[in-house]
DNA sequence: CGTGGCCGCATTGTCCGACAATCGGACGCG
DNA sequence: CGCGTCCGATTGTCGGACAATGCGGCCACG
């Protein structure tokens, strides 16, 4: 054993690095890592246009194949984005939908269970409902009350339920201003939406609950009573997983597509 | 006005689409779309080896440049992996740090501010440390011990101080045994840490502070007491606020790199 | 039989150059 | 001033090329 000697560290940690690993990091990752430094630091800001690929390939002085390679990394990662029919790339903020699929996918290869998303939902969610219950704008208000009367009206089997429910709790999100809260709830319902659709289809008295809940959450809402807003929210997340089991789903099965 | 004529739909929404736009969808984008379906339809799993470039390229009927763009969107997304010192491309997991990463560029760059997260934070960690209080193994508690240790240990000015803390709130979310909300933690730990380095140097207790509601928190585990976890758990975040104001720094500056 | 060195093949990283499509803007015309 | 037309700039895609290098097999040697 005597072949791996430690450095004279205090403690024998599991590593002594004395050599690192050679960085042999390609040149269209160092060309992206550039760029998105560049970003990130605000010398690009949103909406500025990138150079074209040719000048960024003269800069760079790399290949203008490399310079593309870069920009897709750049493109799927949402810094830069092409308005449809534009040929100059802009500079752009992720968008908030970009980030919330790319969590989702995550939770779907890691197969994530039922539980775990409704688990973290039960845990945002109510407090969300608080914090929109005292930070609501009129506005706000008017745009809930109007999905949840699209729910109510969306005929049964209709594949935008889902959507109008997933738009309900966005708009709360909306209205508890805070972007962050807003950006995972946002990927937590997206991952949810494809079971919540069969559940809604399965469990047939799962839409008079939704609605009796949004209707008791608009109006905790509108008397900017948090405490009433929180309640419902966690009966309304707890129903969820009541419609899982009426469903007849286990709740460990991992999300999917 | 009438140059905008609608069908005759049941209401006049804004949309009365007729005709989609045309999608001119670039090759490269398809491409990775076609290979991403693939992965998260688990046609090919983690692990799995991607066909090298060539036959990419031969499948798809395009050039070997195209495909390249399209694994590099892949890779940017997480979806494949190059192991180090490796040629052909591993289908993987999107690793939880990269996801958090690209929730931290979106922070960033939507000039989220401080309160933004922190109020995450505080509908999050609170819940996380009482799920963790009544599930945690006795493995999770020796690593937060040991992570707890290390902090203690670690000389003012050490910049691996903040990395130690945010382990800290990391091996909680481990115990919690729960990844959707490990994921969304550890991206707001991520967004926090720069912040948080200024605070810990500025702020001369609040090492003193943390040690102390580390111990706090410890303990509650060791009991299995989720609501003394999450009333540490409270005053902890809602110290780093404090820790904020003060070191002078408003709360609503936005979070940067 | 195990082991280490050597070699060839497969595959990637990068480059060169080319060309069609098309977007945006300049220009000219009624 | 509105409108069609033309041109340059830029992107999307392609064909091909070549060096570097990881990997697996082969062989010689102990």
């Amino acid at each position: 054993m005597s072949a791996t000697r430690r450095t004279a560290t205090s403690k024998a940690q599991p590593a002594a690095p004395l050599f690192a690993p050679v960085d042999r990091v390609p040149a269209y990752t160092r060309v992206s890592a550039a760029i998105e430094q560049k970003i990130l630091t605000r010398a690009l800001r949103h909406g500025d246009m990138l150079p074209p690929e040719s000048e960024l390939a003269q800069q760079f002085k790399v290949h203008r194949s490399t310079v593309r390679e870069a920009l897709r990394q750049l493109e799927s990662a949402g810094l830069v984005r092409r308005p449809p029919g534009a040929k100059r790339l802009l500079v752009s903020r992720p968008p908030a939908a970009k980030i919330a699929s790319g969590l989702r996918h995550a939770l779907v290869l890691h197969e994530a269970s039922f539980v775990e998303v409704w688990e973290a939902m039960m845990v945002i969610e109510p407090e969300v409902a608080a914090l929109a219950a005292t930070r609501r704008t009129q506005a706000d208000l008017e745009r809930l009350v109007q999905v949840s009367d699209a729910f109510r009206a969306c005929a049964p089997g209709d594949v935008t339920a889902v959507q109008l429910v997933a738009q309900f709790f966005e708009g709360l999100g909306l209205a508890a201003r805070n972007r962050v809260l807003v950006l995972a709830k946002q990927s937590l319902t997206q991952a949810l939406a494809p079971s919540l659709a069969r559940v809604i289809d399965a469990a047939p008295q799962a839409r008079s609950r939704i609605v009796e809940a949004q209707r008791k959450i608009i109006a905790a809402l509108r008397d900017k009573n948090a405490d009433e807003a929180r309640r419902w929210m966690l009966k309304h997340v707890r129903d969820f997983k009541r419609g899982y089991e009426v469903a007849g789903i286990s709740p460990e099965t991992p999300i999917s597509m």
